[in-house]
DNA sequence: TCAGCCAAGTGGTCCGACCACTACGCCCGG
DNA sequence: CCGGGCGTAGTGGTCGGACCACTTGGCTGA
């Protein structure tokens, strides 16, 4: 006799999660609504507290969920940027072959995101784009840089109009990603380069043609991961961008 | 004097969660290793062990670590792989214009793996790829030709050598993505076209030729995209991939 | 020697209490 | 009648401690 009743698969906690997700994905909660208490999804689905929390705290990271303290539960709009934490934390906690590969990631995706900006980008963007650049150029302090750098290229993703994509490159770029491998970089006098590069995006931009930007972006990005793949070559002290 | 250290910044398990991270950045816990048990963790910051438990589940998600039931947790490879369950999540909860965007990375990424797979494939992976054409094009069975496409473009982006990317891709194209746009893609007579431009991407790898590989998937994923983008726009009833 | 058992240790689950914060309505003074 | 302020109920956040399920490795006994 054993009636039963889909006994479990997996831990109590896994299966609390797939339940939301379908709730989800059959539309019986919306983006925006907000889901029943802890307690309540709790005693619903046959489980403890405890355990319904990390359920919810797993959908939470994975940008599906938000918990507002007082509040309540709520389902994400799933508008992008959501998921992007995962990316920033896998991109910071990478290192080595990872890193390369996670950069040549970048360098297909921002390429792309530049040439399609090109084409699409307003002029007030442009103008935003121009802003962040001068900034770039006219000051000394490297964190100062490295903000422009970080909001020059979010703001051509932004201009490319898949905000998506600008949220994969916006973990791509995480700031300590970054941090990391310019301290490095920069010694080397790659300073002048880099500028260089920028503008040469920003001309690209300026004049509409995608090819164009769609190489100085490549070439950019590029550049630092030839750096990279050669630091990983034969190094033997200082660097520590990729160890 | 104050000896004090940072009280708490947010909630105690993001805190939990920033230590752990912290961590393996620096490099007190390599990759692979154990870590301490939850309730030593937990004791160490002071906190309880239900909170270490949903910062760990949070990492665990994330795909840094790994817990064993019994045995410990384990920081993972970070070899990419770990990272796609969140992709994949996202990616079938995802619906109209974010559905669109996500195909949309898909394209320029799986292009460009399937170009470089062209140039780096070896003659056992061309086989492989060859192998699970012929099987597709063998059955009737929608869920056969399904698992056979997936494992096709898995092959293919295997042989581009950049791990990361095919993690990236496959979470892209997760099962139940896929079959959801399928579902209706398919009742279109779009089979036979699928089936060509299979053909045509192995055509391409056979001859090791990069930018014809690059056409043929862009072309692939594409048609797809485009279809997809046409349900958006004016669908009244039927079709309920995108909405 | 080796197979099998046993016990310690670890993650998984549950409970029930209390804290921190939010939201909303009730009450009181204007 | 109106409005602001104070309560309070309700919700997520934290705690601690008990017990269960599983793994591991050593020990026992054939």
């Amino acid at each position: 006799m054993d009636e039963e009743e889909v006994p479990q698969k997996g831990t109590v906690t896994q299966r609390a999660i797939e339940e939301i997700k379908a709730m989800i994905a059959e539309g019986r909660l919306e983006p925006g609504e907000r889901l029943p208490t802890e307690r309540d999804l709790a005693a619903r689905l046959g489980i403890s507290r405890s355990s319904m929390r990390e359920a919810i705290r797993a959908l939470t990271v994975m940008g599906v969920l938000e918990a507002r303290h007082g509040s309540g539960i709520y389902v994400t709009a799933l508008e992008a940027g959501d998921l992007l934490e995962t990316f920033g934390v896998v991109a910071d906690l990478s290192r080595g072959p990872r890193l390369v590969e996670l950069l040549e990631v970048r360098r297909i995706l921002e390429s792309t995101a530049t040439a399609l900006a090109a084409a699409r980008i307003t002029e007030d963007q442009l103008a935003a784009v121009g802003k962040h650049l001068a900034a770039m150029n006219a000051t000394d302090d490297p964190e100062e840089i490295l903000a422009h750098d970080l909001a020059f290229h979010r703001e051509i993703a932004a201009a490319a109009g898949n905000e998506t994509m600008a949220a994969i490159l916006e973990g791509l770029s995480s700031r300590t990603f970054r941090a990391r491998v310019w301290r490095g970089y920069q010694e080397e006098g790659a300073f002048a380069r880099t500028r260089r590069e920028h503008a040469a995006i920003h001309r690209a931009l300026t004049a509409r043609d995608p090819e164009a930007a769609r190489a100085a972006a490549a070439a950019h990005v590029g550049e630092v991961e030839e750096w990279l793949r050669a630091q990983l070559g034969g190094q033997s002290g200082g660097g520590q961008a990729g160890e």
